[in-house]
DNA sequence: TCTTGCGGAATGAACGTTCCGTCAAAGGTA
DNA sequence: TACCTTTGACGGAACGTTCATTCCGCAAGA
């Protein structure tokens, strides 16, 4: 019967995503993953044509559940302070709460493939900005409330202190509780807000 | 004669900077990297022990000069603001013009001994915290002008956006002009310091 | 002649991928 | 129901490649 395990194929995903987050992708030998699937080393190569396309399947769902993740329970009524604030403690919380995807995707942005990725989103997002839930608040409106600076920019100032503070957290530098979330994403939102004085 | 040629070393620093930040440390094999110093590849191992500890005295020499392109020119008479945007301006400066340094230390920290390594220097700064020109700012007096956060946040804050972008920069996605990084820096310092009003 | 740095061929290990024998289950036949 | 045949998923041995590292003969200086 030509059929596809999907448990099977779950099992392998589950495996590539703890081995590859680990080891990182140059340590987690084919063999090994199939071992930790419970499946053949042959097996992995009728889910997947070759460790290449794992990986890229591995990241389309990961990234996935993270943008889900991103925007659960944001509310567009809400000020644009007060749904930015949310959009970096969703995004803040998701990270931290799932070690193995954080390091999944910090990997997979710092290789080749990565950067050919974020190429290609750049150019999507040229066209259609509004997928993007903080493209929205930087553009919607919010014009008086935000700096006029180019967007990369902004992007740069808004995630750039949550991956540096998630990166010491992954090591053991840091704890991250609530509090200090909730600190990271006013320190944020300074950073991009329109200030009213001096 | 028992030598060393310091040249020979230089040429083969010079050429692992170069292909170890364009392919990785794992797609530049060191038969390529004695070809590009012109070197053979048995001499590279007269010169470094083995691939891991050549990476390592990089890093050492790398970070060195990084070291230095920080606190170049920065005035400790000035105010904790004017000091602050320097040491972020010398910051990106130095590691955009140094585009296979800035690789070379993204890499290596998200790598294996990476992580090691930047759990050591935590431990020694807590020892000597005033080594670093960032620490200093951040307590010498300046408690009143910068945000009362434990030190990693005020860290995330400060090198979070610095690095973002200039990953964006090396991607080809931004161009990173003066205006932009002055523009980032103020970003940075509305991240950290205390504000007086609302 | 003796020493010693040097280069590159040789070595061995690790890995991604392929290939093939095995086996369980589906389906056909009586 | 009982038996035989066919199918294709499966695992892992085997293959070929790539690479870090070693080893050895050579050549240049003392």
């Amino acid at each position: 019967m030509p059929s596809i395990d999907e448990n099977k194929r779950k099992a392998i995903l589950k495996a590539a995503l703890e081995l590859f987050s680990e080891y990182g992708f140059h340590n987690a030998p084919m063999a090994r993953l199939a071992d930790q699937a419970n499946v053949g080393v042959g097996s992995v190569y009728r889910y997947f044509k070759d460790k290449n396309t794992l990986i890229e399947t591995l990241y389309e769902e990961v990234d996935e559940a993270l943008q889900m993740a991103i925007i659960d329970g944001v509310d567009p009524t809400h000020s644009t302070r007060k749904q930015f604030l949310h959009l970096i403690i969703n995004l803040t919380c998701f990270l931290k709460d799932h070690p193995h995807e954080f390091k999944f995707l910090e990997q997979y942005y710092h290789s080749p493939f990565g950067i050919e990725k974020k190429r290609e989103k750049l150019l999507l997002e040229k066209i259609s900005d509004r997928q993007n839930p903080f493209m929205k608040l930087f553009f919607e409106g919010s014009r008086k409330e935000i700096k006029s600076l180019p967007v990369p920019l902004l992007h740069a100032l808004a995630f750039g202190p949550v991956l540096f503070l998630l990166r010491d957290a992954m090591a053991g530098l840091v704890k991250l509780d609530e509090a200090m979330i909730i600190q990271l994403a006013d320190g944020c939102w300074d950073a991009i807000r329109n200030r009213v004085d001096s």
